[in-house]
DNA sequence: CTGAAAGCGCTTACAG
DNA sequence: CTGAAAGCGCTTACAG
């Protein structure tokens, strides 16, 4: 990026050729001879010459790199989820060829502040209250797909989500299934789609078998009560316990549920004989290593980054109309909660 | 990016201004009267239009973006370490205005598929065999920072490190005070130069009080013999236990140590009465989670991430010499292994 | 306070 | 197979 940096001028001039040949002969577009090739290539090797990605991208209107989108809480801690979930995103936009541009400037409604991204597509994370960035791609004419369920008050757009309403709706079968009638739900922020999608998928199960699912036993993460994912599922297992008739807890996170556990241990609730335990999120050596070990929903992170990916990159291609996907997700029976064919059946509607 | 995107020339001719005043109007870099400024927006408004980040950057010579290359190893797996400190590189940047691009294209020698890429400075992850990037950053004149020490052999560079050295020599002379004798050290690969700095320092604890450390206790993880580092954990104690005398042992992992206690439980060695642990890089969750809770090096990896940013953008502003610097790490001491005093004192050299 | 024009480093019809 | 010139969408002296 400095001065010193040789141009595809300088190459042209001291090869004796035009830009365009040497532009030719860099980016194979046209044939150029065997011996002005060779010439080309020495002299761009002595003089250092890489062309300009930046120039490159004017010219040809495309960047080859795709934003990725997340909120400032994000990038603050980086949960497991997270990090697998961007895995998925560079692992499919590096087979083909594309970079990701990492974006985590919060939302920002000063007009001069924001410019037209160096990006061919975007992908958001959290769709929580995102609309404006979501209109503001439309307007850029940017490709977007986000990984979640967006707002439906929100225009149309692409998405990757889980099965969030299906695998609550199976869960929630399944538990019922097991005799369990009294299961309190420690859900994500009330704010978030994936919490009203899971909701949803809980009360049909109980629907389905004549029942009401209680709001006394739901319970929304609020960042202001509980600093951690943690204090959550501990605090609120200490204000419940025996005040609320409930025989399995089901947590949004892992981290919830290792909450629980700890206010299980300390009251001498035992787990699964007493209580039973299942998360939504599965880290599989956390899951493991604690006592007793943890049931578990794999949410497959990385297939919905990478489908969201795959998605974008179509998007970019042959754009279309709005579509969406969603990712399976798998029950991983272990000590905590034992369910009968969670992955098999239960399919609803 | 599409053909009816509206560019500055578009928003000039509808307002009846030039260009050059609608540029000052957006980057305020020369007074526009109060009516002109007003008009402009309008338009701008209207025709939905935002600068182009690619021109700009064009023009500018400089993109507020730097780049963050990773082995494909590293896009594969992505370890809450990693995690940690790219969350830790993305904080920094984003407070001036920095965006982070994610680069984990392998090591390409095709000459002609390398550009110059859109950043304003690097930061290299995994030093292990880099030396080629290095030299193609500097060939491009691109400041770049790597993330552990560089080889020797490679031309001087800035780099951020954790003080390896010192710190297992701390933990060495701690463990020799605790009356420790046989150390059994699974370090990492061989040809990372973390791997190196950590044995050398291991080994100067032990010259420091007369004694030698024995090459039959120092392993190094081979990714071809064991799939995981979990099994790499698990197979080393397996296939030594009884044959090799050591009364504890430090991994390089936590996910390691986590196939160590596997390994010990199948075993009947209990941890830490017959055998003491301790992992050279902490998840505090995980950690806390098994039992015995695990002593582990907080290698702080936001830090890391941190300060290579800062070491960047400082770079980047003013360059100057290569610089380096070194992150404390703190010991965590939990039950598989008990530390006198180990984050205070015995200061080496 | 504002404009005309050159320039950033490429690519691409168009012409040969 | 190769070149001259215009264009991608901005910014910035220079001139007023």
């Amino acid at each position: 990026m400095k001065p010193s940096m040789a141009t595809i001028a300088d190459v042209a001039r001291e090869a004796g050729v035009s830009k365009a040949t040497v532009s030719s002969v860099f980016s194979k577009k046209r044939p150029i001879s065997a011996e002005v090739t060779e010439r080309v290539y020495a002299v761009a090797k002595r003089l250092g010459y890489y062309p300009n990605h930046i120039a490159v991208s004017l010219s040809l209107k495309k960047t080859m790199i795709i934003g990725l989108q997340m909120s400032v809480t994000n990038a603050g801690e980086w949960p497991a989820f997270n990090a697998e979930m961007v895995s998925g995103v560079i692992q499919v936009c590096a087979e083909s060829g594309y970079r990701v541009l990492l974006d985590t400037l919060p939302e920002n409604s000063d007009r001069t502040t924001m410019t037209m991204d160096p990006v061919d597509g975007v992908i958001l994370l959290n769709p929580a209250q995102e609309d404006k960035r979501l209109d503001r791609f439309r307007q850029m004419n940017i490709p977007a797909v986000v990984i979640g369920r967006p707002n439906p008050s929100s225009t149309p757009a692409c998405y990757v989500d889980n099965n969030n309403e299906e695998m609550m709706f199976r869960l929630g079968l399944s538990l019922l299934a097991q005799g369990h009638r009294q299961v309190l739900f420690l859900n994500a922020a009330a704010n978030m789609t994936v919490a009203q999608d899971r909701y949803e998928g809980l009360r049909a199960a109980y629907r389905s078998q004549g029942l009401d699912f209680p709001i006394t036993h739901h319970f929304h993460y609020d960042w202001h009560k509980h600093p951690t994912a943690d204090e959550y599922g501990y605090q609120t297992i200490a204000d419940t316990a025996g005040l609320l008739p409930y025989t399995v807890v089901i947590t949004d996170q892992m981290h919830i549920a290792i909450g629980v556990m700890r206010a299980a241990r300390e009251l001498g609730i035992s787990i699964p004989e007493q209580l039973s335990l299942v998360a939504l999120g599965d880290d599989a050596i956390l899951a493991q290593e604690v006592s007793p070990s943890l049931t578990a929903v794999d949410l497959q992170p990385r297939q919905l980054g990478a489908e969201a990916a795959r998605m974008l990159l179509d998007l970019i291609q042959r754009a279309g109309e709005p579509r969406h996907r969603l990712v399976d997700t798998a029950f991983v029976v272990r000590e905590s909660c034992s369910l009968p064919n969670p992955n098999s059946g239960g399919k609803k509607g």
